[in-house]
DNA sequence: TATTTTTACGCAAACGTTCCCGACATCGAT
DNA sequence: ATCGATGTCGGGAACGTTTGCGTAAAAATA
């Protein structure tokens, strides 16, 4: 019992005509007569026929499909960024795919050889935290499929690019806890090597610069698997307390990780913003239900994706090869609440 | 520039052997010489060749890959089921593709076209809370395509379902409450007809029933977007405080309106638990950290995902038509936090 | 009426693959 | 030397669609 559709060829059977007929018929071609295509298109709509996109993608080569790529969709940044590409994609006519790397690398070049393979029109791509080299991109991107990265993005591959302007979003957290009167602060970060990891510090960096702090090393701690492993949180917050100085604030980078880091500073028995002040990217909602209400770093995740899927569409449907790539720069949004702020008591 | 793979014919053209001769080194079979296949295997391997999926799906009318069909992703409960189903799917050779209903009826009948038309080989489905009538999925089903329920389930068509035990959940919760001394419990749900909305319903019924407090359909509030807009879970909590009766606790049916509830009740100025005790049913690992920290019904989320895709997996490459199917109700978990203590102030 | 143009349709190739069937060598057995 | 068996391989159809080209009949023109 398989699940047969009526095709082109059985309307063609069915009403004694070829199957150039009855296709030319369906796309209303000039060159059948009326009768014919009127008789055409009432039987395929009784019959309910629908043409076949797998017979479609083999002839012409695409699909009308974006794949994305992303390490997790169980994450409010991936998947409020996940929305903006549909809402986009999917009033343009496209379809999409989502796979998820779980931040190996592995699977992430699984998965492009996959989708590629599959005649997806163009990716949609943040990098896992296990990449460290780009040749399974730069390979099909050389070869024509067209690539637009956001987020997580590398310098290895010139095309277009969406991030949030992780410098700035970094320094006005990290300002923002120093103004409050906060002097050791530590940075709790993903992946050393991805670009996400290194704008923010780079912005961490620059505020304490700013206020004449000095940049110490080994208050910086990096989460290789971006999180998505509880114990490597745990460590590394650990690891953060260890240090000599006494850490009063930290400011984490990344949505897994601003969370995780929050549930292990809780079993630690540390209180915030009383023994440590925590701010942090994420993109949850649930921030002001926290105890105490978190202060965040907010991603336009949304928009990063609508506009990422702009571009990708735009290279896609692009007669000519596109030489002219940019690299759209969104803002972040500080959003204070209680547990970056200094307790008058103290 | 367009993106082109090697095919077997370059193969042959390559080599100076036909298509068939290639296809079938490529697959070993016996009737190849061994030093032919040698030759082709080294070429094949040398160019990188990859058969094309496409092809094969058209040949062969399967594709080795699922259709999930989820009303949103940006759901904890949903997020966790998928990575069950991925985790399944992957070591078995299919190949997921995710699709987000956003509790829209419409939305889903398109995707369910969609995927149907190319070629998945079986769909898992949790029903959007706009569907009333299963007629997209009963067609399909009826011609062979097979289909696995979960989560939200419909009794009208015969075949696997994979469920948590809605209705133990939802009257372990509100026992819980009433055996903590709360007495007028409110009960906020998702969309009435939803099987996830009866069984709950059902459950917190039971409880009532067992410590002989009458039920009140006024308690009984319905998100019939499944908490989707916040402005839905906003009125309906507004309005079970209309109620005369003062309400001094909410259990709350779904991922989205719990949390979304909760929100609620903080821009509302109530005190969980002094003024309303909160419990409901979500899957967020992040209910600890809450203000306070937040009872919960917790769903097998990921097992429910393993178990659903093993079915769907046993139908399709079952060599014979299925016909006992059966339904697998797995347990939920009680997880009791101060939003549900009663004060002992009070 | 004879010729050209138009109208309306069919044939067949192509996309990449599998597989049924047939063809041809080689070889051992008769 | 002939025969059947065996081992290797190629031809071609099929999956569903589009499309260039060819062509018959009908209409328009001379």
């Amino acid at each position: 019992m398989k699940f047969e559709p009526v095709t082109i060829k059985d309307i063609g059977k069915a009403l004694g005509l070829s199957t150039s007929t009855v296709s030319r018929a369906l796309r209303g071609s000039y060159e059948i007569s009326s009768e014919t295509k009127k008789l055409v298109l009432e039987y395929a709509e009784k019959m309910n026929y629908r043409p076949n996109p797998i017979a479609l993608s083999l002839k012409e080569r695409r699909n009308h499909s974006l794949g994305i790529i992303v390490c997790e969709i169980a994450n409010n940044f991936f998947s409020q960024a996940i929305n903006g590409i549909e809402s986009i994609a999917y009033n343009r006519g496209y379809h999409v795919i989502i796979s998820q790397s779980h931040e190996s690398f592995e699977r992430e070049t699984v998965i492009v050889d996959h989708m590629a393979s599959r005649s997806v029109d163009g990716l949609l791509v943040s990098v896992s935290s296990g990449t460290k080299e780009y040749d399974h991109f730069k390979n099909l991107y050389e070869k024509g499929l067209p690539i637009v990265f956001f987020d997580r993005v590398t310098s290895e591959i010139n095309t277009h690019k969406v991030i949030a302007d992780n410098f700035k979003g970094a320094f006005d957290a990290t300002e923002h806890l120093i103004t409050s009167g906060f002097k050791r602060i530590a940075h709790l970060t993903s992946a050393p090597y991805l670009s996400i990891s290194i704008e923010r510090l780079e912005g961490y960096k620059a505020a304490l610069s700013k206020y004449n702090i000095e940049f110490d090393e080994k208050l910086v701690q990096y989460c290789h698997n971006g999180g998505m492993i509880y114990e490597e949180v745990e460590e590394a917050v650990k690891n953060i307390f260890k240090h000599k100085a006494k850490v009063d604030a930290i400011f984490t980078a990344g949505d897994r990780i601003t969370t995780t880091c929050i549930q292990t500073l809780h079993k630690l028995g540390k209180k915030i913003p009383e023994d440590v002040a925590v701010i942090g990217f994420t993109n949850t909602n649930l921030a002001e239900l926290f105890h105490p209400p978190l202060s965040v770093v907010r991603q336009p995740a949304f928009e990063i994706g609508q506009v990422a899927t702009e571009l990708l569409i735009s290279m896609i449907e692009s007669k000519r090869p596109v030489v002219d790539f940019e690299t759209r720069v969104l803002q972040t949004e500080l959003v204070i609440r209680e547990s970056s702020i200094k307790t008058s008591t103290t």
